[in-house]
DNA sequence: TAATTTATACCAACTAGTCTGTTGGTAGAT
DNA sequence: ATCTACCAACAGACTAGTTGGTATAAATTA
């Protein structure tokens, strides 16, 4: 029988996710990919014309996925409550649980893998990148905004600047993570910054 | 005359730190370095037997970099104020002033950059990043304790998270900085932390 | 239905260039 | 005369990417 082309390609892109998002793209040769996918570099090389479309694939691979960690558990969220507040912190509790069983060098995030080796140079990649992150603010403003008109806060709150924190700490706390070897650090400091949403919007 | 040999050593660590926070270590290959350096494969060689060694470098540097950062910056905040909470303010303020001339594609940390690439799976490198994030985690956790002392919070504050929120947010603020291109970021984050400081320890 | 062509998926072996690191040597100060 | 600091030229390994070919299945033709 034929092979099936899709099956390969998947497994490429799998295989180099997880070395990238370990070691880093630009550390990830092609030779160390097909030893671990067990294919050879012709096959390779029929799947990605070069390197940088195998970047551009993993990329991709990781938007889509993070687009669809973010809609699923808003839905999830939306649908355990109704009040707004309540909803997001479900939602902050959804994504901490699905660090709870990632290995702690498999934390990371890829966009901020290929930042620190300047491999968004590419403006495909770049926007990729960005507008991933900006769909993630916007949903979560959207929802703190909904908060501040149901629970008025006393000190002002920016809904924009709220929601980037929430990927500031999550980045930052990858970063954390990685330097330090300690895997509690996700879940700490999300629950830090549920913590400080619930203070905001405290009732009192 | 003979040229002064650290004169040198010290050209090729300030060139491959550049290169380094720009697009990574491993990215950087020595060729590059030593070009714009202005020097010849056989010096660097001389200087350093191997890039393991400049890598070694590289992380003292900033090591040492960082470590003199905190001491300075806090020295001056304790001299600016005699209030705890108002020393920690001062504190983030002085960095936030760090990061005001700083030129986007400077922005970052060496040793996230290094733990992306898992080039600080030599134990030497890994204990020098961490023993640096936790000097900086002992500090700031003792400041807070004294914040603490002075300002009993209505909630429960646990002084060693609180002290690594800031690197978290500084982590994450690098990160998203290089990845949205937009230089503001940091400045806005370390003011929401100071936000979050005063919002827990205010009088009221 | 049988023979033939075409397209897909793959592979082994190769190439050109880049990488880290080496060697053998020189100029100048002590 | 020895040591420090440096350099030009090279070597071997590794890099991304190429070439020419094969096996299989589906499509086309006889």
């Amino acid at each position: 029988m034929a092979k099936d082309g899709n099956v390969t390609r998947e497994k490429i892109i799998e295989t180099a996710m997880g070395l990238s998002l370990r070691q880093g793209h630009v550390a990830t040769s092609i030779d160390e990919v097909i030893e671990e996918a067990g294919i050879t570099k012709g096959s390779f090389f029929y799947h990605f014309p070069s390197k940088k479309d195998l970047a551009v694939a993993l990329i991709e691979k990781f938007s889509s996925s993070e687009m669809r960690i973010l809609e699923e558990n808003l839905e999830k969220a939306n649908k355990l409550s109704k009040d707004p507040l309540q909803q997001l912190l479900i939602f902050v509790g959804l994504i901490q649980e699905l660090h709870v069983q990632m290995k702690e060098d498999h934390i990371g995030c890829l966009f901020a893998s290929f930042s620190y080796e300047n491999q968004l140079q590419d403006e495909d990649l770049q926007t990729m990148a960005s507008e991933t992150l900006i769909e993630w603010k916007i949903k979560l403003s959207e929802k703190i905004q909904e908060i501040i008109d149901v629970y008025p806060p006393k000190q002002s709150v920016n809904p924009d600047d709220l929601a980037d924190m929430f990927l500031v700490t999550l980045e930052g706390a990858y970063v954390l993570t990685r330097i330090m070897h300690n895997p509690k650090i996700v879940q700490l400091h999300l629950e830090q910054y549920k913590t400080f949403l619930e203070s905001l919007f405290e009732p009192n």
